[in-house]
DNA sequence: GTCTATAGGGGGATAGAC
DNA sequence: GTCTATCCCCCTATAGAC
């Protein structure tokens, strides 16, 4: 081998960061932010609490981290769907409710820390977070109250169709169990069907 | 006055306990159970820490006293409702939405501290609770279940159709505003209306 | 019923060696 | 990048006085 026999690596820095953060948000998952200290996540990756202040500045940035990639990340991912003018309101609907529950049933352990822990958050990462979320809702409140003026849609209320909606599929993070009765698709199905349904749309 | 002029009084003991659990239950929403000290209970009741033990023998008991009032008492109050064979089954399923959203609105803290807080119960009680729940939960399956025999509902899974009204009910506690925009019993029409439309009933 | 005092352990984070 | 050592603070719970 060339380089004096030394294979080339991939950068082992990043690599495991994200596996530190990995650990962490299995850790938070199961017992908490404030139930899991640096030592417990620490041990878990085998090296020693100090450690982690060499990827992390602090406990918050890897909660606030593994919030980001849900509630910023996957919402500004998101977005795009309900642009698609080529397609009817009902079925943008769809498309959005289908890799909306397909990111959810891969990422469990973010999902219920998201929903869990946001309060653990100081000030500003706070907002920052809220602020994501509050662009997903309207845009979702904008999509329905389009999709009335076409016509599509008929409900007494867009902003709480939205928030139930979005508590419904939030609320599979809680359940969902990967070898379960229900596959993720089988979910997805019926909950479109839920959803448009409640959005006044008739059947298929 | 008579005994020596001394005033009757309340039972304070219980007072007291009552008090402690509203106190303790209002920190634990803010900052999670694990995020709150007994220290800080104690110096919102204007006590001292020690003096918590001679109300309840463990922090845990607090929680699981604040779990068991949504999750034990509420539920045990709210299956009779589906008895009430007098009624149709929708009848019964928009009393049962309306008197469990009164409850949460009604009990912001404790329903925060319900869907947040329970992994931090230790065995038994953990057990316990997930035990009401599971009766809660099957008892509108098959509520559901018998209203689809009955020609009153249609839907593909009622277990399904379940799991996304009781997310839907419960998310409700995440995002309520007693002064907002509209009020518990606007939500509960709104909410009834789209759990019938969902169960496939046909507006009314 | 509430207090003071304290036991015994764990918390997040930093300094500096290697 | 990871280590050892350590700082200072907070944690739950108990003992025993009043």
């Amino acid at each position: 081998m060339v380089d004096g026999g030394v294979v080339p690596q991939a950068p082992t820095r990043d690599y495991r960061k994200a596996e530190l953060l990995r650990i962490a948000s299995s850790l938070f998952r199961q017992r908490g932010y404030h139930g899991v200290g640096m030592r417990a996540i620490a041990e878990a990756a085998h090296i020693q609490a100090a450690s982690i202040y060499y990827h992390y500045a602090s406990k918050e940035e890897l909660l606030y981290e593994a919030i980001c990639i849900v509630d910023r990340d996957f919402i500004l991912e998101q977005l795009p769907i309900l642009d698609r003018e080529e397609m009817s309101y009902s079925s943008r609907l769809t498309s959005l409710i289908y890799a909306h529950l397909g990111h959810v049933a891969t990422n469990l352990d973010i999902w219920w820390i998201s929903a869990t822990e946001l309060r653990s958050l100081s000030g500003d990462n706070f907002a920052a977070i809220q602020g994501y979320r509050r662009i997903y809702q309207d845009r979702i409140v904008q999509h329905i109250a389009a999709g009335i003026q076409a016509g599509e849609f008929d409900t007494p209320d867009p902003e709480l169709s939205t928030l139930s909606m979005l508590d419904m599929l939030n609320g599979v993070h809680k359940w969902f169990q990967p070898n379960g009765r229900l596959s993720v698709d089988e979910i997805a199905e019926c909950y479109s069907e839920f959803s448009l349904r409640q959005l006044g749309v008739r059947g298929t």
